[in-house]
RNA sequence: GCCCUCGUAGCUCAGGGGUAGAGCGCGUCUUUGGUAAAGACGAGGUCAUGGGUCCGAAUCCCAUCGAGGGCUCCA
């Protein structure tokens, strides 16, 4: 039976309820804050009587279950505000009454309530507890209350629940081919990258496969750039602290860099970022209208203080490498740009075998003050960008308040080949630099006018971008980015001869391939090879020396017989420059 | 930074107040084998670090460091 995704909404948000029910049971005195479903899953924040561990979650699925049983009708209960107060207080829940004062005087105050349990909420819920059956408890986590870290830490429990026993079987899997395709995971067993406490927390390190990788996507990226008219440029890692003062990040992130390095009477800073090197390098010569869009790229390495608690493996870390680019445009050129700019996007995401993407409009919260720059300049921006992704028919949802504080941005969130959501590219519109370095082109009137700046990472960082496609491909990569191409499998010592010549062969049209000579039977080279997921191995032996040819065998596909060796190199060419995914 | 959990061999993990275990990996030897694991032998650990309790601590307690799950943050 197909169900709107709001039932299970609806379902997941009564398992909650439910949830909280059980700890009440279990627990008498705990209060309750908030406790939504969100997607595939519910939580409730609440502050236990007494730590909960992960060995209760058992206990509390029990009991959960065991209340459901009562087949409890689900009614829903309005009161007038003053009688919502006095009911919250005589249940004694006093983030509840600090929930009710929050609410606008023209709310309606709903509570729901399951036999001798009731709590506030607006709803909807399912009509009685018994349709809850297939549910399980997650895990435990902390979480402040409102979500301000000023505030008092509760115990956030996550669970899980569906309509039935199928669907929950296939989530709790879902969630299992997650933490098998996890990138830390990945990343060691493929020699990709490591981390070492002894380096620093979020400095990864990169192996031998790892970087064949990252210079595979960067030269596919820097040739497309080419094309597209960007100038390459390489900046230092280190700068003068007066370049954040003068760009305003000091003051914003500062407490998010790593300490200024005393150099002999001046504060230098490690790079958080490339804009105030590329401007200097624009800044270096008089422009012109003529020259504009005038666009930097370089693969910049930057370092940010991440929170430790922050750290993730690739997707969250300390030092990481942008794929990024300041174009410096005239106002009136902004859209076309943009436009652009997202087109290499869309390309180099379909490239990559990442067709699943949302874009999300980033704006400004017009209530709050963080914002630099006039209303007129965020207005434009920002009508520039809705312009640019409704003329190139893309869907995408708005957010407002996510803007930078110099500027609104396009961000791309890619869905991975099982579900999970990633941002990765982001477009962002910046009136703000230039003005604070005090940028200039000539236009064609002879007068100084001020350009605009594109700031834009199609990758976002090379990090991020190989922690996600490790984990989409499960690290089987499509052939032009495996770090490894092929293994050559020479049968016996009498082949290795043969197995060179091979490999040299392939190594002179730019394929990577690998001899395996080691005194080992072929199953055992083979079964090695595909857990390694090399795309091809090519076993050779008498047959083959004798004929010419090569045996190939395609990763988690099997034998593919013989073939002489010239028409194997094209057939693996051929699959490189034409990807399918 | 905050809450919870966890640190035993290179990796994955078992064990547990009385002299450290397995599999994989690694080394040596035998083996030259046609598509997911040949066989034998061997080396490897102050059980994260520091303190405490105890006749005795890898084991119990505390602290520190590190990791994981979240929260806050994310230019």
């Amino acid at each position: 039976m197909a169900r709107a995704p709001q039932d299970f909404d609806t379902l997941r948000h009564s398992a909650s309820h439910l949830m909280a029910q059980a700890l009440l049971e279990l627990y008498p005195g705990t209060k309750l804050a908030i406790g939504p479903c969100i997607e595939d899953a519910f939580y409730y924040d609440v502050e236990p009587t007494q730590p909960i561990t992960g060995d209760d979650l058992v206990t509390i699925e029990q009991k959960m279950l065991e209340i459901a049983s009562r087949e409890l009708p689900i009614e829903r209960v309005e009161l007038p505000r003053d009688d919502a107060l006095a009911m919250v207080a005589q249940i004694e829940q006093p983030y509840k009454t600090e929930i009710i004062n929050d609410l606008p005087d023209e709310a309606v105050i709903s509570f729901y309530r399951q036999g001798d349990f009731i709590d506030l909420c607006r709803g909807p819920h399912i009509a009685n507890t018994s349709a809850i059956k297939y549910v399980k408890l997650l895990s435990i986590a902390g979480a402040y209350w409102r979500g301000d870290a000023r505030n008092k830490m509760l115990t956030r429990i996550y669970g899980t629940a569906w309509f039935t026993q199928q669907e929950l079987d296939d989530h709790l899997n879902k969630l299992e081919e997650a933490k098998r395709r996890d990138h830390r995971k990945l990343g060691r067993e493929l020699g990709i990258f490591m981390l070492s406490p002894e380096v620093g927390g979020g400095l990864p390190l990169w192996l031998p496969n790892g970087a064949v990788l990252r210079e595979t996507l960067e030269s596919f990226l820097k040739k497309e750039q080419l094309r597209r008219g960007y100038n390459p440029v390489v900046t230092p890692h280190i700068g003068k602290l007066e370049l954040w003062k003068t760009s305003g990040h000091w003051g914003h992130y500062g407490n998010s860099m790593f300490n200024p390095i005393a150099v002999d009477d001046e504060q230098y800073m490690l790079k958080p970022m490339n804009c105030p090197f590329h401007i200097q390098i624009y800044k270096s010569e008089t422009r012109s209208y003529r020259d504009l869009p005038y666009r930097l790229a370089e693969f910049g390495t930057v370092y940010r203080y991440e929170q430790s608690g922050e750290l993730n493996g690739l997707t969250r870390v300390r030092g990481f490498t942008q794929d990024d680019s300041h174009i410096f445009v005239a106002p009136e050129q902004l859209f076309e740009e943009f436009k652009s700019v997202v087109e290499l996007i869309l390309h180099v995401f379909n490239t990559l075998g990442l067709q699943d993407y949302t874009a999300r409009v980033s704006l400004r919260d017009p209530a709050s003050d963080k914002y630099v720059g006039s209303d007129e300049i965020w207005d434009t921006s920002q009508a520039a960008i809705i312009r640019a992704v409704d003329e190139m028919g893309m869907q995408y949802t708005v957010a407002e308040g996510e803007a930078a504080f110099y500027g609104p941005k396009l961000d791309f969130m890619v869905r991975d080949c099982i579900g999970r959501q990633w941002q990765l590219g982001t477009v962002q519109v910046d009136y703000n630099l230039p003005e604070r370095f005090d940028l200039e082109y000539i236009g064609s009137d002879g007068a100084p006018h001020r350009p605009v700046m594109i700031h834009r990472a199609p990758f976002g960082s090379m990090e991020r971008l190989i922690g996600i496609l490790l984990e989409h491909y499960a690290g089987a990569f499509p052939l032009w980015l495996a770090p490894v191409q092929a293994v050559i499998l020479p049968i016996a010592d009498r082949h290795v001869g043969y197995a060179r010549e091979i490999q040299a062969k392939m190594l002179e049209v730019d394929l990577r391939v690998k001899v395996d000579d080691r005194n080992e039977k072929t199953g055992y080279k083979v079964r090695e090879a595909e857990t390694k997921k090399i795309p091809y191995m090519i076993v050779v032996g008498d047959r083959d020396v004798e004929a010419g040819s090569a045996s190939v065998r395609k990763r988690s596909v099997g034998d593919q017989g013989a073939m002489p060796v010239d028409e194997m190199i094209a057939m693996f060419k051929n699959e490189i420059t034409a990807p399918k995914y």
